[in-house]
DNA sequence: AGCACGCCGACT
DNA sequence: GTCGGCGTGCTC
């Protein structure tokens, strides 16, 4: 039997299945998804099964055996196989990376080479037979056998030259270990007698000074069930030896039996019923049910507006789901993953859910993992990479606050969580139901326009603006389910828009608007809370010398560097350099240095000087960063340990308390004018969402939102909680400007440390993609016509354009239509490789980016 | 990516 | 004459 490998080797010559035989004994166990170790040009890399052969695609003589299989379980399954083929493709990352991403990290063991002496019989000492090798380093080598090759050249950096000569005269020998970072968490447990009568004999025989082996003996079959060494040990008040000893006389069993680390253990949930539904709500359940019941792949867009419902609809559809036999995945926003969100379904399901997100633990990561794939749960709710949870047969994959850009993963692969949900319902037969207050408009196009679309063509019009519309890499269309409501039946709050250039005129020159000052003295005076938003951390935006006109940069980016008061350090946001604060203008020797735009560390600062005695709970990436500082900071603020929670974007998402009855959005500007045309998207769902905190139980709500630009259509529609009216102006920006929905982008961003150089490949780089593109006959405008279509902007430097020392320039693709873009991408990358000129260009490919900047 | 093979300068 | 520099090419 031949087994086809793909090796975790990250290039891309490597990226392709290569045969191994199968040692006999292993065919048994050996299955597509399985992880091996093999041996890869002359050293040992593990690798995935992707498929099985019976004959080799090379001459017999070239073929090598699988060196060991890693795991019982295959870590993967042909699905997933398969929807890592499908990232490859579609997103333009390696195949093995895609595979990758898809398990713990647990288990990302790499191949540790292992140095020993050679057993070497002829000489005297090894001194003899190892010239140049120092007696420490022989000595170290003899006392700790074989070690890892790197541990010895960390320790002996001199020898490096000896070592490798040695490695290949022999006289050192190699061998290759893959371990996992991780193992099965074992605990020590103790097993009553299997022989019962026996073990009361015996106990009833002991001599007089075993007293105490005889009453742990009768403890133990008292308790007669496996107990936990140390537990029974602690309750039974002998020491473990007693049990040991015990053990030792074969009347009882100890053995190391796996344990989960429950990151929840000793956490009570309340558990929950499933709520009367509103009609809406009922009519959204019904068809996900039918769409269930057909056992067809289905996509679902459940809009409803914030304190809707949606997450009850979630559960009573999970519920459906599980019952039927299959099982459900809920994607959630990182920063949405709260307790709260997490105590929902863990009440409603208790032990059925496995959670996974970034702030567990590797072990308890793993070990939720495994509940997934050994099929102890039926529910797994998670960030993003939750998309891949190994189950078997998939019935519903619900993503919460479906418009998230955090769906989409900034690093390789950069792969979209939706399109990848949509793509595995495809291969189970499941539903997707992506839900939202404020869907995207890629999901917006997916429900409201395809359809009109798919109605036109079949009515012989192919031609109209809908038809053109390309919602993503795998949703095509979706069925639009409605909740227009809040459940509870309270009004929506009322949203004020503060112009801040009147304020100016005003006299107002302070970061508060008259209005906010109102509003929060009101809040402190009554006892209730608030929530502040403001887009931006740090204390400053940006340095500027008022002498010179000097302002502080990034050495290695191209970007401003923010002042970060309370550290007394401006950092760079890009890639963490960090510099003192000057004293003087290090350009002029002025000190006329002044802080420009505002960050929540100042906004902070602020509140207490304009509210003495305000209480203040700052959140954002720097106050969030330790583990569980997050949910700390969350139950403090539950507790009315503060009258304020101020923060960036993560104050905005799922929060829901009670006395929250002011939400003020310090600068709406903040998001509103970046160079992406996503900004007024962003900006209208930010200012939704934040709404959506306000007044969410018996306490009425208010909204204050502080800007320069008043009549934005996306502040405006924010003010009027109008999503249709929002959508139909940006859907009328976006077609003018051909942007998503209305086509597709690809982003090639090509990087060098040397200027000159990077501009010549990038317009040779651009060449080749054009030529490509026009060889495939897609080369023409998107405006007009359908059908497959093709443009390309750039090539021009990119947003950032210095990263970490690396100049950056990019070329865009915009197309609609059957349009392979990743692999164009690709195609002109070899060509531009083929030139040796070419050098030390690096080109990363970003297919739907969300993020343009 | 690694690692071996292979062809040119500075040392035992 | 050997060691070792890193350019090119392959890994089942």
């Amino acid at each position: 039997m031949i087994a086809r490998v793909v090796v975790d080797v990250a290039a891309r010559q490597t990226d392709r299945p290569f045969d191994y035989r199968v040692p006999e004994e292993a065919e048994a166990w050996i299955e597509v998804g399985s992880r091996v170790a093999v041996p890869f040009g002359g050293r040992t890399v593990q690798g995935f099964v992707v498929g099985f052969a019976q004959e080799a695609e090379v001459e017999p003589g070239r073929l090598k055996p699988i060196g060991e299989l890693l795991d019982p379980t295959p870590p993967l399954r042909p699905d997933l196989i398969e929807l890592a083929r499908w990232m490859a493709d579609t997103y333009g990352c390696t195949w093995t990376a895609a595979m990758q991403a898809m398990i713990p990290a647990a288990l990302k063991g790499k191949a540790e080479r292992m140095v020993s002496l050679a057993q070497n019989p002829g000489a005297a000492d090894h001194a003899e037979a190892a010239p140049g090798l120092s007696d420490a380093l022989i000595a170290w080598l003899k006392r700790y056998g074989p070690v890892k090759l790197t541990t010895l050249l960390e320790r002996f950096p001199d020898e490096a030259q000896a070592v490798s000569g040695a490695l290949r005269r022999g006289v050192l020998a190699e061998s290759a270990q893959v371990r996992d970072r991780l193992s099965v968490k074992k605990i020590l447990t103790v097993f009553p007698p299997e022989d019962r009568a026996a073990a009361e004999a015996a106990a009833a025989a002991f001599p007089a000074r075993l007293t105490k082996q005889r009453q742990a003996l009768l403890h133990m079959l008292e308790r007669n069930e496996p107990v936990p060494l140390r537990r029974l040990a602690e309750e039974s008040g002998f020491s473990e030896s007693i049990f040991r000893a015990l053990a030792d006389k074969g009347l009882l069993s100890i053995e190391a039996v796996e344990e989960d680390r429950d990151p929840y253990a000793g956490r009570r949930f309340t558990p929950t019923r499933p709520l009367p539904l509103t009609d809406a709500q009922a009519a959204a359940y019904r068809r996900i049910a039918e769409a269930l019941e057909s056992g067809k792949p289905a996509a679902m867009l459940l809009q409803g507006v914030t304190g809707s419902g949606k997450t009850e609809v979630y559960l009573q559809a999970i519920e459906r789901c599980i019952a039927s036999g299959r099982q459900a995945i809920v994607l959630v926003p990182e920063i949405a993953l709260t307790p709260q969100m997490v105590e929902r379904f863990k009440g409603r399901f208790g032990s059925d859910v496995a959670v996974m997100h970034s702030r567990l633990s590797l072990g308890e990561r793993y070990d939720e993992w495994r509940k997934v794939r050994d099929g102890r749960v039926r529910v797994a709710i998670g960030a993003r990479s939750a998309v891949f949870a190994p189950f078997e047969r998939i019935g519903l994959i619900i993503i919460d606050e479906e418009h998230e850009s955090s769906y989409k993963q900034e690093e390789s692969p950069k792969y979209h969580a939706r399109d990848a949900a949509v793509h595995r319902a495809g291969q189970h037969g499941a539903v997707v139901v992506l839900g939202s207050a404020t869907p995207s408009l890629e999901s917006f196009a997916a429900a409201r326009l395809a359809p009109a679309a798919a109605a036109a063509e079949s009515g012989g019009q192919a031609d109209g603006p809908a038809a053109r519309v390309c919602p993503g890499a795998a949703l095509r269309s979706a069925e639009w389910l409605p909740l227009p409501e809040r459940a509870l039946g309270l009004p929506l709050p009322p949203v004020d828009i503060v112009d801040m250039r009147e304020e100016l005129a005003a006299g107002n020159r302070t970061m508060f608007s008259r209005r906010l000052r109102e509003a929060l003295t009101q809040r402190l005076e009554r006892g209730e809370q608030t929530v502040l938003l403001l887009n931006r951390r740090g204390y400053s935006t940006f340095v500027m010398c008022r002498s010179c006109g000097y302002t502080a940069g990034c050495p290695h980016c191209e970007i401003a560097l923010t002042y970060h008061q309370r550290s007394g350090v401006l950092r760079c946001h890009y890639c963490g350099h960090a510099e003192r604060q000057p004293e003087e203008c290090p350009a002029c020797g002025s000190p006329h240095i002044r802080y420009f735009g505002t960050g929540t560390e100042r906004v902070e600062e602020e509140l207490y000087r304009a509210f003495p005695g305000i209480r203040v709970i700052r959140m954002d990436v720097d106050t969030t960063g330790t583990k569980g500082a997050h949910e700390k900071l969350l139950s403090a603020f539950g507790r009315r340990e503060a009258d304020v929670l101020l923060g960036t974007q993560m104050v905005a998402k799922g929060l829901d308390f009670p006395l929250v009855t002011l939400v003020g959005v310090i600068a709406a500007d903040t998001s509103l004018h970046l160079p992406d045309f996503r900004a007024a998207e962003r900006t209208f769902q930010l200012i939704t969402q934040v709404a959506g905190r306000a007044g969410r139980h018996d306490l009425p709500g208010e909204v204050v939102v502080q800007t320069y630009s008043p009549d934005h259509y996306a502040i405006r529609a924010a003010q009027r909680h109008d999503y249709d009216g929002f959508v139909r102006e940006e859907l009328r920006a976006r077609r003018l400007l051909s942007y998503p929905p209305f086509c597709r982008l690809a982003l090639a961003t090509l990087s060098h440390p040397e200027l000159p150089k990077l501009a010549e490949a990038a317009e040779r780089f651009a060449a080749a993609l054009r030529g490509a593109a026009a060889s495939a006959g897609l080369l023409k405008p998107l405006a007009g016509g359908s059908g497959a279509a093709l443009e390309l902007v750039g090539p021009a430097a990119s947003p950032i354009p210095r990263l970490k020392d690396r100049y950056r320039w990019q070329v865009m693709i915009k197309y609609r239509g059957i349009v392979d873009a990743a692999g164009l991408i690709r195609q002109a990358a070899e060509t531009l490789a083929g030139d040796r000129s070419a050098g030390d260009v690096q080109i990363s490919v970003d297919v739907d980016p969300q993020v343009i900047l």
